[in-house]
DNA sequence: TTTAGGAAAGGACAATTGTCCCAATAACCC
DNA sequence: GGGTTATTGGGACAATTGTCCTTTCCTAAA
């Protein structure tokens, strides 16, 4: 759900205290509500969030939205298209406020191809992206949304203060009448 | 849906020449029904599928299956356990008959440790199936049986011959009930 | 050809979720 | 404060999907 990656930032940032890569690695505050990427557009650098939370969303001919993920400390993005070669699929919002680190592609390139323990982490950075997204899919679609919004509430105990609950319905592919309706069955079983 | 990735099995192909590496990348054969990897177990090898068509699935606390992708030649699974670094997640079924390439996790290692080309491969490989599931779960979700259904049959012209409407329906996440209907009413409206 | 067994399809009803809209509440501006 | 405008929550009904069970269809053996 909010996922972070703790050595991925740990490593950029040590990479940052040489002078040589403060000029390729930038940094970037936002603010809640900023755009920080579009859906189908050119991609042109690789993000790594410092502080803060975004979501990560695609917007669908129906006009619905359906977030895949809240990227906090750590998080990257921006990555995929490098490999795939192609426009954005996902839209990238600001929840909160913070800030995030920038590489160009080409650069980043670059330094996957140098720095071993930078490539290590993109290897695990993805597997790890690839396993949560099948766990949560899968689990989402065996359950119904009352299931679902308790496991997210054993997991993130404030997480209406965390997200907006046009986002959390977004996230678990529902509509809004139908979160409030589990929050409420919730409510009434304690 | 049917998953292939033509560029890995060349690469594979290619270093079987070398008849080092024949040893090392072994090839098996499987027929229809064969579970080549169980759900929760240790993994200790990286698969390529050769030949045939095999489903990976999910089983949740309900008993229900939910059908991650099909894998078809090329289609590399067991490796999101060498980074993540835990038990499977997944198991891996043949549909149809087959063959497989299999190498061990640590001579898979040492490979993307040396072999660039297959580093490379990797990466694109990961972040393709970042890619695909995004945009897959996020249409699932905003779409009824109907139009998930519309969709695959546009894909796959003979989709009933090649997969099982079993797998087809925990594919989608709906009953096979549920998937008849969608088919019915997808005839009708010719 | 007949018949029994098993798999696949579909009918009937229940549960879940979506859509639409109205009421309650909060926010804001004179 | 009064009045207006957003925003949020929930009621009522419709559409979709799930569950359960019956019917149909296919196969194979006698």
């Amino acid at each position: 759900m909010i996922r972070i990656n703790k050595e991925f930032l740990g490593l950029i940032e040590i990479l940052r205290e040489d002078s040589v890569y403060q000029n390729l690695i930038t940094e970037h505050s936002f603010k809640a509500g900023d755009v920080i990427l579009e859906q189908n557009s050119r991609v042109y650098d690789v993000y790594i969030v410092k502080k803060g939370i975004t979501k990560c969303y695609l917007t669908e001919d129906t006009g619905k939205d359906f977030v895949q993920e809240f990227f906090g400390p750590g998080e990257v993005f921006g990555e995929v298209e490098i490999f795939s070669e192609t426009y954005s699929f996902c839209a990238v919002e600001a929840i909160t406020e913070g800030a995030l680190f920038k590489i160009s592609h080409s650069d980043f390139a670059e330094l996957l191809d140098r720095n071993k323990a930078l490539n290590w982490l993109m290897l695990k950075s993805l597997a790890s992206k690839v396993k949560y997204k099948a766990i949560r899919h899968s689990f989402n679609q065996s359950h119904n949304t009352e299931t679902n919004l308790k496991r997210l509430e054993s997991q993130y105990k404030n997480i209406y203060s965390l997200i907006p609950k046009k986002d959390l319905a977004n996230y678990l592919g529902v509509t809004e009448r139908n979160l409030n309706r589990a929050i409420n069955s919730l409510k009434e079983s304690t």
